[in-house]
DNA sequence: GTACATTCCGTACTTCACTACGAAGACAAT
DNA sequence: ATTGTCTTCGTAGTGAAGTACGGAATGTAC
């Protein structure tokens, strides 16, 4: 597959992404467009086609197409501290987005447990909490 | 407050909502309109208030404002069952939300505990991890 | 009675990561 | 030489939850 002699699609599949995807990229310049021999299809190698994993990748971490232009600038292996600065900055907003979910998690999982137990009188605990609760205090027991 | 006194600017302050915000959900039909005295200003009382507060409660509880709109059709607290389903899959998401999440935040950890320890011979293991791994396996240890 | 703030209404723009569409050209097989 | 698939390029649409804008009318204070 090296020197050039993919075609985009054949691009796409290797990595799984649709060839729309790649465009997309190369629009945004995450991607590189091998220039276009004279009314002619523009050939890929596998290159391109590790880069569009290593985007992939860095997705399912969390970063987001902006955040891994970044990346894509420390790829050589070289900056180790830059790369692992981005890297915390990440992980602080994943872990802030943990505690939201965990928050969420448990003040839903105490309502639903209400609604069995029949604690509460009549109404439903849920709509009540809704109607009445601030929740960034409550169920937090 | 009561017997509609209230401008949208007065219930938006109330509320801690923009105007336009009350205006959009008016569109969604998730707020109700009251009727416009001939060339005059449309008046609110407090049971707006109430209700936009239930939405933002809603929201931060992890629910799309489309599924704000059936949590207010069960407003009543008459249809507990119905809530309580409602509820139970908000909480499957999150679930698996929080199980993405914690994946993400496990091996970013472990990435940046190998910046530091220098485990890895040479280049920056994250790099190489994005360059490199299968991240849906990666770091599980 | 006039200046200023608000309201009303519709439309359009924002972000993010794509996806869809359409027309024209290129290439591979028969 | 024709069919059929693929590529190229540009533009436009998706969804979620709003935000921004602009002109006209209305309300409020002095």
């Amino acid at each position: 597959m090296r020197n050039q002699t993919m075609t985009i699609g054949q691009v796409a599949a290797a990595a799984d992404v649709h060839v729309e995807t790649i465009r997309y990229y190369q629009r945004l310049g995450l991607v590189g467009e091998p220039p276009r021999p004279l009314g002619g299809i523009r050939r890929y190698d596998d290159t391109t086609v590790a880069r569009l994993r290593f985007i992939k990748r860095a997705q399912q971490l969390g970063f987001a197409l902006d955040e891994v232009r970044n990346l894509l600038a420390l790829e050589d292996g070289q900056s180790c501290r830059e790369t692992r600065v981005l890297a915390e900055k990440k992980l602080a907003v994943i872990d802030a987005r943990l505690a939201d979910l965990w928050r969420m998690q448990k003040l839903l999982k105490t309502l639903i447990a209400e609604c069995d137990s029949g604690k509460r009188p009549r109404a439903c605990p849920i709509i009540a909490t809704l109607t009445a609760t601030d929740l960034t205090s409550a169920g937090a027991s």
